[in-house]
DNA sequence: ACCCAGGGTCATA
DNA sequence: TATGACCATGGG
C-alpha cells in the first residue's frame, strides 16, 4: 500500500503544484486526433519533439494524417516523409502497423471502447511501442488515468533521496498511488518533469535555479 | 566534433 | 536478468 519513508515527508502533489506555477502549463500534447497523437508518441521515441513536428507537418502536407493513408501509403514515401524524426526507416514500419493495428480495432471508436488494461495490452503487442509510448497513447490520446513515467521521472526523484522501485510498472504504481486519480494532472505534471529535465538537470547539474530544489533543496548525483 | 532528444528491440552471456 | 549494439536526424 502506501509506502513509508522519506516518500512520506516529500509528497508529490506539493511538487506538482509548485512546478505548475514556476514553469507555467506546458500544452501538451499537441495534436488534433487520437491518431496524430499516437503517431507523435511513436515519433518522438529518443527524437526531439522539434524534429517530430516536421515529420508530422509532411504527413498533413501529403493528407496522409489519417490511419487509412498510413496503413496504404507505399513505404518508401512514407520513409520520406519521416525521415526527420531520424530511426525512419523503423518508425515508417512501425507506423504503418500502428495505423492497420488501429483499423483493425475499429478505429478510435473501437479502441476507445476498450477497457484500458484491454487497450494498454494490446498496444504493447505492437513492435515499436513499449511501455512509456503505450502509456503517453494511453494518457494523452485516449485520456485514460495512466502515469507516463521516463528516464527524466526517474531520474529527478531519485536525485531528490525518493527510493524507486527499480522497473517501470513500479515506478508508475508508486507514481499513481501518490497522486489523486486525474487524468489532466497526470498530463500536465508529466509534462512539467520533462520541462524540468531538459531546461535544468542538465543544464545544471548542481540544481540551481531548479523549481524542484525550490522545494527539497538540491539534490545529489545522478 | 561531441552530446543527446518526450525509447524500443534484439543478440549475446 | 542484464548489458551492449543498433536504429538516424537535427540542434546545442
Amino acid at each position: 500500500m502506501a509506502a513509508p519513508g522519506k516518500s512520506g515527508n516529500r509528497p508529490l502533489l506539493p511538487l506538482y503544484r509548485h512546478l505548475l506555477q514556476a514553469l507555467g502549463p506546458q500544452h501538451w500534447w499537441p495534436g488534433d486526433s487520437a491518431f496524430e497523437i499516437a503517431l507523435g508518441a511513436l515519433l518522438t521515441q529518443n527524437t526531439a519533439w522539434r524534429n517530430v513536428e516536421q515529420a508530422l507537418r509532411n504527413l498533413r502536407n501529403r493528407g496522409w494524417l489519417q490511419p487509412e493513408a498510413v496503413a496504404t501509403a507505399p513505404l518508401e514515401e512514407l520513409e520520406q516523409l519521416l525521415r526527420p524524426s531520424g530511426y525512419y526507416r523503423q518508425k515508417a514500419r512501425r507506423a504503418r502497423d500502428l495505423a492497420r493495428w488501429w483499423l483493425a480495432h475499429g478505429g478510435e471508436e473501437g479502441l476507445r471502447s476498450l477497457p484500458t488494461e484491454t487497450l494498454r495490452r494490446e498496444l504493447l503487442r505492437l513492435k515499436g511501442i513499449g511501455p512509456e509510448t503505450a502509456d503517453s497513447i494511453l494518457l494523452y490520446a485516449f485520456h485514460r488515468p495512466v502515469f507516463v513515467v521516463d528516464a527524466y521521472t526517474r531520474r529527478i526523484l531519485s536525485r531528490h533521496g525518493f527510493p524507486l522501485p527499480p522497473d517501470y510498472e513500479g515506478l508508475r504504481k508508486f507514481m499513481e498511488d501518490q497522486l489523486p486519480r486525474s487524468v489532466p494532472l497526470y498530463q500536465e505534471f508529466h509534462a512539467l518533469l520533462v520541462a524540468v529535465g531538459k531546461h535544468f538537470c542538465r543544464r545544471s547539474p548542481r540544481c540551481t535555479g531548479c523549481p524542484v530544489a525550490d522545494l527539497w533543496g538540491p539534490g545529489q548525483g545522478v
